[in-house]
RNA sequence: GUCCCAGUAGCUCAGCGGAUAGAGCAACGGCCUUCUAAGCCGUGGGCCGGGGGUUCGAAUCCCUCCUGGGACGCCA
């Protein structure tokens, strides 16, 4: 079966495109092609159920006034075995189409029978995509912007999951480079530090106090062996103990926040594989690199970008871009159709150059896309919470999830879009009143299962689908609520294709809201039996709803609060 | 200086080519002998930053200017 609303919409659109047939083929309209239209639900339920442009942009190619068109077209309609039952020209030429109400009926059966399934199309096709996202050095805790990464990009993939797609997770370890040498540096001073030796931490180095604590650690496994090592020694063996604890530290926070990787890729195997260096010698064959003052650049600009970028220093050593140019080649390799990078927004300069090094590499630019993330500033009792990464002083993931909870802030952090900056109010997120939209959510889920409990606490059943006769759910606000269970589909679709989670946090909201509607003004569990079993049916579907849609933000559907 | 994001109700934001621009919060007034009041109902509230253009139609697309934030490294 497919779903409901697409059908209807399919159906229309079929109608009218053999209405302009007929009517073309009868002369009654002189066009060349048919225009791009859509059938759409209007925002006034006034205005029908389905509507159509239709007439109004054939208008100009017809040579007619656009609700001439109109009436032409719905001469030439034929509507026979739909819903349809009535059709009006209105406004500036809208062809609007009112349906039997009976028509979002259909709905409670199929989302009882689809249950956890309920909502899930497939405009993926099982094409595969990966998303990688968060991909933070592995030489710290989390912070604000990684955790606003991973509650988008684990609600993104697990909407296109929902929507078809074949989705992969993915966590890039940038455990090479630049950035492990000051860690390295920063290790070694919190070592030398620790048994008495006086060294500051490099002012480019790690200054948190996490990294004295996990020095800590090595000096109760290792001792003070290796103060009488090399350097190098000592800051690999440093370096070696910090990571695997700080990558199991990241594993962790993110578990704990709901959020489970496919694949962790590491950097460095791109560099001991020797896929960075082939990397480069191909795109040199290609003539896409050059040297300039003793380091070797990739031509970014004949790409697109406003200006080339180093691939490896005059030092020798090759850039992250270098590295991630071989990663990106690596994910198409893969077989991934669709590359999504979610970077935060210092990263943005970024995107076009590694976009011209994908065509450079011949693969289809588009195929990357890559979510600019703006920043999130957070807010306690009505200021702004300063941090600094660079001094340790900032709130990390494991401390927001203590602090307001692991569902309030996986659903802050997808309430706007990435294009948003983000201001997360931590009084509100740990608000239990309705001013908290999550609990607001969550008490909806829950007073539907305090519903059904109830019902069983009077030795009552559920319905078998042959009692439920959805013809006795005529009351306003159980219309509303059924329209909208009816979306839920669609909202699948739209948030799919704007990988956009808030239309699925937005919309959440707005079903929760129809459902403490009807709750306050109706009962459920009601002495007329089959208006009991209607309305059963109703909350039944609106909880399989709310529940499949929370499950794509990562959020939790409690039966009890 | 160049580039990116944003500018819509008092506040935080949706809407991004369609009909009378929406929601939450805040403000004000009501609703619990009832399946959870963490709830509901009602009332106010808007030159969609300014100016041009494209279009039958613009908050939405184009140009330009203004304001706020961010990025412009042989860091990642």
């Amino acid at each position: 079966m497919s779903e409901i609303v697409e059908e209807i919409r399919a159906g229309l659109a079929r109608s009218l495109v053999d209405a302009v047939a007929g009517a073309r083929a009868a002369g009654a309209l002189k066009i060349e092609e048919l225009p791009d239209f859509v059938v759409e639900t209007p925002r006034e339920k006034e205005n029908g159920d389905f509507a159509t442009n239709l007439a109004m942009l054939l208008a100009r190619p017809a040579r007619m006034a656009p609700r001439r068109v109109a009436e032409i077209i719905t001469r030439n309609l034929s509507l026979t075995g739909t819903w349809v039952e009535r059709v009006e020209i209105a406004g500036p030429g809208f062809i609007n189409f009112y349906l039997d109400p009976a028509w979002v009926y259909q709905v409670l059966p199929l989302a009882e029978a689809r249950d956890g399934n309920y909502g899930r199309v497939n405009i993926g096709r099982g094409e595969k995509v990966q998303v990688e996202f968060v991909s933070a050095n592995p030489t710290g805790l989390l912070h604000m912007g990684n955790a606003r990464g991973a509650a988008l990009g684990d609600s993104i993939a697990a909407i296109l999951g929902f929507a078809g797609y074949d989705v992969t997770r993915e966590f890039y370890i940038n455990d090479a480079g630049n950035q492990i040498e000051n860690f390295g540096l920063s290790l070694e001073a919190r070592y030398q530090q620790l048994l008495g030796i006086d060294m500051p931490v490099p002012e480019e180095g790690y200054h948190g106090d996490d990294l004295i604590e996990t020095v800590k650690g090595f000096v109760t496994c290792h001792g003070d062996g290796y103060l009488k090592s090399s350097a190098g020694e000592r800051r690999a063996a440093l370096v070696k103990y910090a990571l695997a604890e700080k990558l199991a530290a990241i594993r962790q926070a993110l578990a704990d926040f709901g959020i489970n990787y496919d694949v962790w890729f590491s950097e460095r195997e791109l560099h001991d594989s020797g896929a960075v260096t082939k990397t480069l010698q191909y795109l040199n064959e290609k003539g896409y690199l050059y040297e300039k003052e003793g380091a070797l650049w990739f031509k970014a600009a004949d790409f697109g970008a406003d200006k080339d970028e180093v691939v490896i220093r005059s030092n020798g050593i090759p850039t992250y871009f270098a590295a991630d140019i071989a990663y990106h080649k690596n994910k198409f390799e893969r077989g991934f159709k669709r590359v999504i990078d979610i970077w935060g927004a210092d990263h943005h300069g970024h995107a076009a150059r590694m976009k011209g090094a994908v065509a450079a590499l011949g693969c289809d630019p588009d195929a990357l896309e890559v979510i600019i993330m703006q920043l999130v500033r957070l807010y306690r009792g009505g200021e702004m919470v300063r941090m600094s990464k660079r001094t340790g002083q900032y709130i990390t993931l494991e401390e927001l999830v203590e602090e307001v909870g692991r569902d309030a802030a996986r659903y802050f952090f997808v309430i706007r879009s990435a294009d948003s900056h983000l201001d997360f109010d931590l009084d509100l997120a740990k608000a239990q009143t309705n001013e908290n939209p999550v609990y607001y959510i969550q008490y909806a889920h829950a007073r539907i299962c305090s519903i059904l409990r109830h019902l069983q606490e009077q030795g009552g059943k559920m319905p078998q689908p042959g009692e439920v006769d959805p013809g006795l759910l005529r009351e306003e606000a159980e219309l509303a609520l059924i329209r909208k269970i009816v979306d839920f589909p669609e909202e699948v679709v739209s948030a799919a294709r704007g990988l956009a989670p808030q239309r699925i946090a937005r919309y959440t909201h707005e079903l929760a809201g129809l459902l403490h509607s009807f709750y306050n003004s109706y009962r459920v569990i009601v002495p007329d039996r089959a208006l009991c079993n209607a309305r059963l049916a109703l909350v039944n579907a609106t909880r399989i709803t709310l529940r499949n849609a929370l499950r794509l933000l990562g959020v939790t559907a409690p039966e009890t609060m």
